[in-house]
DNA sequence: GCGACAG
DNA sequence: ATCTTGTCGC
């Protein structure tokens, strides 16, 4: 797939910051285009001890999740983890790892935010811009943001509100398990997120690519660093 | 100044 | 995120 170069990644908070800021604007939210016959999650794992960091890819079919491909790279990462700069972190070693992809994926699950973000330009939108494709964030925890208690069942959502416009939902993937912050990214709607990552879930509580994908870095961490 | 804060 | 054993609830 293309990987578009809009900016360079080795820049100052500050920089970042204006970055994100100047590539909102082109975020699109909008009903898909095509449909999904490929879906990739991404994620990545880092090390306590050194700047090293392990991004990985796990492509599998929608909506019959057989697993099609899984990759991994590892890398060193200077960027620090700053909440609200994850991508600048995270994003050059994943266009690492979806460099080596063989097959090209037709959406993007994230472990992180899409436009739930203080700039409308979490990770999962930040990928999306940069290969034109569809994402969809599913953070574990909050970053911006209210929205109202979720009900028990499985399926039950909330809209996720910021700044008097709705970012997301935050959704139960699983009865009696925490929710999950479910975000737009880049070219899909909050309502076909929420179907598409509903679709990826049922015996766990995040979505199967990225559930995948999270065992794949972390089980290449272990094996490369004991 | 204080509290919040994806991974 | 990472570190880290047992333990409580569906």
């Amino acid at each position: 797939m293309k990987i578009r170069t809009l900016h360079p990644w080795d820049v100052t908070f500050q920089e970042a910051v204006k970055i994100q800021e100047s590539l909102q604007s082109q975020i699109v939210i909008r009903k898909l285009k095509q449909k999904i016959k490929l879906v990739a999650g991404v994620d990545v794992s880092t090390s306590r001890r050194s700047h090293a960091v392990w991004a990985g890819a796990v492509v599998m079919a929608f909506p019959g999740l057989m697993m099609v491909e899984e990759r991994w790279i590892r890398g060193s990462s200077d960027f620090p983890y700053v909440p609200g700069l994850l991508s600048f972190r995270e994003i050059p070693h994943i266009l690492n790892v979806l460099g080596q992809l063989k097959n090209e994926p037709d959406l993007f699950l994230c472990d992180g935010q899409g436009i739930a973000h203080p700039r409308g330009l979490g990770l999962a939108s930040h990928l999306g811009l940069i290969t034109q494709k569809p994402s969809i964030g599913c953070a574990k925890t909050r970053l911006v943001g209210e929205y109202a208690q979720v009900e028990y069942d499985r399926g039950s959502r909330s809209d996720l509100l910021y700044r008097g416009r709705k970012v997301g939902m935050v959704l139960r993937t699983k009865k009696g398990v925490k929710p999950i912050f479910i975000s737009p990214g880049y070219g899909v709607t909050a309502g076909q997120a929420v179907e598409i990552v509903l679709k990826c879930t049922g015996k766990y509580r995040l979505p199967e690519p990225i559930r995948k994908a999270h065992l794949l870095v972390n089980r290449a961490r272990r094996e490369e660093e004991g």
